[in-house]
DNA sequence: ATGAAAGCGCTAACAA
DNA sequence: TTGTTAGCGCTTTCAT
């Protein structure tokens, strides 16, 4: 019923110190059984919990990790927010979530909030850094992560899928597949992972001596796919490509609806789609589409860890590149392999 | 470059008092022009910020709202998170997010740990409150709100769309679209807004004494989606309905995937979709879902209100439900309006 | 308008 | 093992 009740008036309450009740409350703290016993019926009968913000003033660990977010409209974040939240939950930690989305101007403005908070550690998701930023961070003893970003900077460490290796995978795919006429359709030129799976495609294409075939911006945004496969595929059939990979699903998505609800090309007969993520709608039945998974789970995982390895040995901590593999997932979009026979519609370069 | 640069450290560059510097850095205290600039200067040079914690400490306001969210997979909250959290921003408050999914067991353990951090309000997300909860944060003095919820609690605010007229406006359109034989499919009838929705539409087929064809029930997942469209489709052509009103959009899109992909059926000609929250893949041309729209902007600008105005004025503050109108958005997964000459297939009852 | 002093709820030495 | 004593960085009377 109390507004607020205090370690003193459980202290009291108890017939103890008020240290006596930090120490029952302070998990490896030296209490006999006892006086714990004692406490903690005290502590329930008055409905007592631990204000953590006191605590973390004295103790100089508010147990807040700040997340920058900037596309949710990309279903992966979801679902990582999600996981991320809930790892974290189960060390122990919560999430501050902070949107760097359109709206907000200036990322430096909200990363100073952010660090207003005493923060443990500050995760960004598709968040481009700046080293204003970095300085920032580094000056008020801040871990940093970038998450699905990989970028090189003094002490901060990045998880994400291995991108190279996925676009590599998608490329030589879609060579065994015949395909000799492939088009690419980038994401946001400024993003680690738009240039690492671009790079890995072509060095699948330079090994095979392949050309690529066409190339668009779509910057990871509806409009800009839209724009970019009507640039490619709105021209006469011998021009255009047999075979698109899209830099993400969020993008693949308009693409296979252009290419088939406004330009009247069928899948994969025609041209064969494919994303990456893995994100759920990727598997509904309307798009199934071909995709390189992201494997969450792993990436979620790598971050805590890499998280709670600098909070808790910040001496001999030194920042992770991680890039977790991740497998092709051959769905509807494309032909399966082996290719016998596939892909001949346009095939024959 | 200092760890931790305070107050204090302000006051001495500046060569005056603590307090003159918690005013100069506190809106609407009385500061001398000359003060003002002296101390900022100070502050500026030594990268001075307040820290948010310790102010939290005396003023009793830690400028966190909690944020308790299910199901993330329902791609109406992404972007109801997204606009809420830079709604709260933009007030300069920040949203520290609680995932109350499958892996957390009990909720009633996540409020407690939120209320640890003595946030200043706590919004629910469609989740479901017991009275310990309510009972909890009524003892704690936090402000709550159900988001995408109602419930009839002493106490609570609600913000929801206006989810019996939008059931009914349903009704009445597949009605006046010809449809006779309309099925449900339900959410979680634990939901407020499974029960408004269908409560809304039974009171369009009972003002046209119409009797509902068919009912099965979804839960709001996918699995249950898929199987209640298989209950109610994978039946003799003559027993099967021609339209069919699902409780939201997630399960619309399993419901239109089974529905041509499994069971072979053309809608809208064979039967109607309609679905409710136009989320984004509503209208994208694979689904183009016609569906009953929920205004996010709108409902998270009432969300935010209702909390400032409850912060601001706790003593003259009742509690409000707000249920917002939305609009029927008419696409091609059922037949436009006016009505004449569709729907024939199945029609004539 | 400004400064001095008290204290928010807690943890962390230091004694005992 | 337990109690005592200082603060953590800030806001807020109360004087001046």
């Amino acid at each position: 019923m109390s507004e607020k009740v205090t370690a003193l008036q459980v202290a009291q309450r108890a017939g103890v110190s008020q240290s006596a009740v930090s120490r029952v409350f302070t998990p490896g703290a030296s209490v006999s059984q006892k006086m714990a016993t004692k406490v903690r019926d005290a502590a329930e009968e008055l409905g007592y919990r631990p204000n953590i913000l006191a605590r973390a003033m004295v103790s100089g660990r508010s147990r807040i990790v700040g997340f920058v977010v900037a596309y949710l409209d990309n279903y992966f974040y979801p679902e990582a927010i999600e996981k991320l939240s809930n790892a974290m939950q189960a060390e122990g930690y919560h999430v501050l979530m902070f949107m760097a989305s359109q709206t907000t101007g200036n990322i430096d403005d909200v990363v100073d909030e952010i660090l207003d908070y005493q923060i443990d550690g500050l995760i960004f998701a598709s968040v481009a850094m700046s080293s204003t930023i970095v300085a920032r961070c580094q000056a008020a003893g801040v871990p940093m992560i970038l998450f699905n970003r990989r970028q090189d900077m003094e002490g901060v460490s990045s998880i994400t899928s291995d991108n190279f290796a996925g676009g590599r995978k998608v490329g030589e795919y879609l060579i065994t597949c015949g395909h000799r006429r492939i088009g690419y359709i980038a994401g946001w030129e400024g993003a680690s992972t738009q240039r690492d799976r671009e790079a890995g495609l072509m060095a699948a294409l330079t090994a095979h001596d392949i050309p690529l075939f066409a190339r668009e911006v779509g910057n990871f945004r509806k409009e800009g796919a839209i724009e970019a496969t009507r640039a490619m595929f709105d021209v006469p059939a011998n021009q255009r490509p047999d075979a698109v990979f899209v830099a993400n699903d969020h993008m693949a998505f308009f693409v296979l609806d252009t290419l088939r609800h406004e330009l009247g090309l069928k899948v994969p007969d025609d041209v064969a789609v494919v994303g990456y993520d893995d994100v759920p709608p990727a598997a509904w039945p309307a798009y199934d589409l071909t995709t390189v998974r992201q494997r969450s789970n792993t990436m979620v995982q790598e971050t805590v860890d890499t998280f709670i390895r600098q909070i808790e040995e910040p001496e001999d901590f030194r920042p992770r590149q991680v890039a977790i593999d991740g497998p092709l997932i051959i769905r509807g979009s494309s032909h399966s392999l082996p290719s016998k026979g596939k892909a001949q519609t346009n095939a024959g370069i």
